[in-house]
Formats: C-alpha cells, structure tokens, sequence
DNA sequence: GAGAAGATCTCCT
DNA sequence: GGAGATCTTCTCA
C-alpha cells in the first residue's frame, strides 16, 4: 500500500506553463528528522528563459540561476530581498530554462512546527506568501538544486482524492518587467492565497 | 570594485 | 497604503 504518490520527472519536463497550473492542488512536503510538514500548493507563477524579461534566466545562464537550466523536477531555491528565500519547481527539458515559484500553500499537518519556525499564531498568515512559507517550512539555500523526485528532505505528492477546485489566472506579482503576462495560477477562494483580487 | 535592483515582509500611520 | 530593512547577485567600468 502506497503512502502517498510522487510526482514523477515527467511531470515536471513539461511546458512551465503547463507545470504552473497543474501544480495546483498537489501536497508540498518537508521532512524534518523524521517530522513531515505539509501543505497543499494554492498559487504559483511561471517564469521562462528568453521570452520573459521578469525571469532570472532572461538575460542567459549565471552562477545563480544555471539550476532553472538543468533537469526538471529539481528545486531552485534563491535568496532574495536580503531577507527571503523563494522556492521554485525546474520544469522544461534539460537546457531549457523554466521554474515555478510556489508562491503560497495551505497547511495541514506540523502546523504547530511551522508556528514555531515563523513566530506568528495566525495559520492564514503562515504559508500566504514565497518567502513566508520557505521560512515555514525551513527551506534555504541548502536546498537548491535538490531533486524533489527522490522523495527525501524535500518533495511532492499528489493527494489520494484531491477536491474539485476552479483555478484562477492573472499577472504575476511583485515584476514590472513582463508584468503583462497571466503566469500567475491560484485557487480561487482559497483564503491562504497571497494575494486577492489580483488581474 | 562600485552601484543598483530585487519573483518580499513587517511595521507604522 | 507606504516605506524601511537587509544582503546577495548582477552589470558595467
């Protein structure tokens, strides 16, 4: 009897786009010595290589962002803001930059650890936001490049009988390069989604 | 080697 | 609703 199922590479070697919006839904995992926090996944944005000015990669490979071009299903993890850390899924084929930037999740279990990391009671204000749901989950730079196919320190599942939801699509928050793209997919209604009312 | 901007968050008004 | 915090990374000279 399987505990869970993992997502395979080939979910993740597929269109960023694709990836974005089928991300939805699915159960981020944290294993911490033994403890397992969880959260489903309620909003993510895709960012590309060369068509996409607001993506790290635009402008080619650096020493920072030569993970978006290697293989898919790997995670790329940057420090940001002098404060934060993002966490991104690699998609697309070995060469071709992509990632997607989780941008918030719903939690369901180690919630009580995830109050610890974050210093905050509220659960809606825990996970609502990039850099709030890395520091949640306790997820740095020593994660970035990690496979999350392993299913080891770090991965994601898909949920045995995942609920109907309708997905909603808009800009993308926080770029003004590129800000004219809808690669920004979240759970309509979710109420631990980091942004409402977003075009 | 310097300067600027950044896929954000929190606190203050 | 707005500004400051804080530091890494990139670009250009």
């Amino acid at each position: 009897m399987a505990m869970f199922s993992l997502l395979p590479v080939e979910f993740y070697s597929r269109n960023t786009l694709v990836v974005a919006r089928e991300v939805l839904g699915k159960v981020l995992v944290r294993e911490i010595q033994g403890a397992l926090l969880k959260g489903v996944i309620v909003e993510a944005e895709a960012y590309r290589e060369a068509d996409d000015p607001a993506s790290h990669a635009y402008r080619g490979p650096t020493n920072r962002n030569r993970v978006m071009f290697g293989r898919a299903g790997a995670a790329y993890v940057y420090f940001t803001y002098g404060n934060h850390y993002c966490l991104n899924f690699v998609t697309e084929r070995e060469g071709v930059a992509g990632a997607v930037l989780i941008r918030a999740v719903e939690p369901t279990e180690g919630v009580e650890l995830m109050m610890v990391n974050r210093q905050v009671a509220d659960v809606r204000n825990l996970t609502n936001g990039p850099g709030k749901l890395t520091k949640a989950l306790s997820i740095n730079r020593e994660h970035n490049g990690l496979d999350l196919t392993l299913g080891k320190d770090l991965f994601v599942t898909q949920p045995d009988n995942p609920p109907p939801m309708e997905i909603g699509r808009s800009r993308r928050i926080g770029v003004k390069d590129g800000a004219d793209k809808p690669w920004r997919f979240y759970v309509v209604n979710n109420p631990f989604i980091s942004k409402k009312g977003v075009k």
